[in-house]
RNA sequence: GGAGAGGUGGCCGAGUGGCCGAAGGCGGCCGCUUGCUAAGCGGCAGAGGGUUAACAGCCCUCCGAGGGUUCGAAUCCCUCCCUCUCCGCCA
């Protein structure tokens, strides 16, 4: 959420800004500064009422205890209230549909961000590893996965329909071995490993920016009113909203495995093979709380964190920001990790690191109080470190042999117990 | 699922329908004292919002949430939510 002063104060700033991002938000701005001026009017009369109120029913108070008689100004503040009781209900009106307005405005791209509509425009920062040569024609990992044996795309769809995938045997334990690998080096970079819900209550879901807007993106469990999480940064992120920390918790660096699940509204036709792009996906993600002085050092930081991953794991990899037109709807500036697929003879995203700077902690209320004793947001970052199926996938592509063997990166055969997957 | 207890400020905890936004304690901040630390003494300090150029000030709202009774509700009534304990069921 924005703050509704910044909007006031620097209207045509706030526009210029998300401009970038959509031609459309302006008229937004002028929705909200409208229901805000409707509000404060509303607001400061019936404040003035209510003024006068409490003071009358005090005076009644008073006069009852030396005896008079009071039923005239009993009278008085009876009218006050049925007036009071309108600009009431009015107020409601305005706030709810103000708020609703807000809770969709998405964050301001930092001026850092490149101007641009997509993913076309968006800049490539940095690359990483050498691009395997291959004698042969490298094969798609969905073929690799299903001649080994670890991949079972007819199971998944049988248990669960289309974008659902059964791991078998090494494909199981390669996953678990990822997970347990990322969690490890992150631990040992800082990060207090969590391992939170993975349903969780719409207000949280709120809070990182999800609903209202992307509710069709979410799994809902109807009955309970609980949501499957898309990722573990709604988890996470939210695990200190309403609260005020202490400047010296900060910053907070939290890790977590979680699967996520997502409705792939939207995306029909996109990575229909291969497990690319799944309903549910296993993902270690990174999240970090933290002072809003430092917060896009962090964002630098762990941005790193990420990419360390890939280094380890000797996987090419190239570093991409996010131009205006691309930004998710939270963050205010975006790296994008994308491994290299040799199949597709591109790089495709592993990670998405982000940060959100306040508007989150706006949403959650998360706060922290600074050395001068005023309370103020944090800033919130979140980043995959890394999403796990695309890294098996990008493992198979990138090591696999001839004979349609898989060798298992050097970082990781303690963690799997093999150094090669043979059919 | 059944029975009971409870939800108050950063935390703990008191609260008679009307100077209660809330005693007290802990923690915090600022002084003083002390060679330093600790202790002690004194003082400051809840959150959100409106008004304002801004501050001070003034005002409004907030004691789990939402209704109700009343001139007036943390305090009385109703509904819901949550937490805890015991029992049942269960990984």
């Amino acid at each position: 959420m924005l703050d509704i002063e910044l909007i006031r104060k620097k209207p045509d700033f706030v526009k210029e800004r998300l401009s970038t991002r959509d031609k459309e938000l302006p008229t937004l701005i002028d929705q909200i500064l409208d229901l805000d001026k409707k509000r404060r009017t509303i607001l400061t009369e019936l404040e003035r009422l209510r003024s006068e109120r409490n003071s009358k029913s005090k005076e009644i108070g008073l006069l009852r205890r030396e005896g008079k008689d009071t039923k005239d100004i009993e009278a008085q503040v009876k009218a006050l209230k049925e007036k009071i009781d309108q600009l009431e209900e009015q107020l409601r009106e305005v706030e709810e549909d103000l708020r609703s307005l807000m809770l969709r405005v998405p964050n301001l791209p930092h001026e850092s961000v490149p101007i641009g509509e997509d993913e076309e425009d968006n800049v490539e920062i940095r690359r990483w590893g050498e691009i395997p040569k291959f004698s042969f024609e490298p094969k798609p990992h969905w073929e690799l996965g299903e001649r080994l044996g670890i991949l079972d795309f007819e199971k998944g769809s049988k248990l669960s329909g289309s974008r659902f995938t059964v791991f078998k045997g090494w494909g199981a334990r390669l996953t678990r071995a990822l997970i347990n690998f990322m969690l490890d080096l992150h631990r040992e970079r800082g990060y207090v490993e969590i391992s939170p819900p993975h349903l969780v209550k719409p207000e949280i879901l709120e809070g990182t920016g999800q609903l209202p807007k992307f509710e069709e993106d979410l799994y809902k469990c109807e009955r309970d009113n609980l949501y499957l999480i898309p990722t573990a940064e709604v988890p996470l992120t939210n695990l200190f909203r309403n609260e005020i920390l202490k400047e010296e918790d900060l910053p907070i660096y939290l890790t977590a495995y979680t699967p996520c699940y997502r409705r792939e509204a939207g995306s029909h036709g996109k990575d229909i093979r291969g497990i690319i792009r799944q309903h549910q996906f296993d993902k270690v993600e990174l999240v970090k709380i933290v002072h809003p002085e430092n917060s896009y050092e962090e964002l630098e930081k762990l941005t790193e964190d990420a990419e360390r991953v890939l280094k380890e794991l000797e996987l090419p990899y190239r570093v991409v920001e996010l131009c205006t037109g691309d930004l998710g709807f939270s963050a205010s500036k975006t790296y994008d990790i994308e491994v290299w697929f040799p199949s597709q003879g591109k790089y495709r995203e592993i990670s998405s690191c982000s940060n959100c700077e306040d508007f989150q902690a706006r949403r959650m209320r998360t706060r922290f109080k600074d050395s001068s004793g005023k309370n103020r947001f944090v800033h919130t970052l979140n980043g995959s470190g890394l999403a796990v199926g695309r890294t098996l996938a990008a493992i198979l592509e990138n090591y696999q042999k001839e004979d349609g063997s898989v060798e298992v990166p050097k970082a990781l055969r303690e963690y799997v117990g093999t150094d090669f997957i043979k059919p």
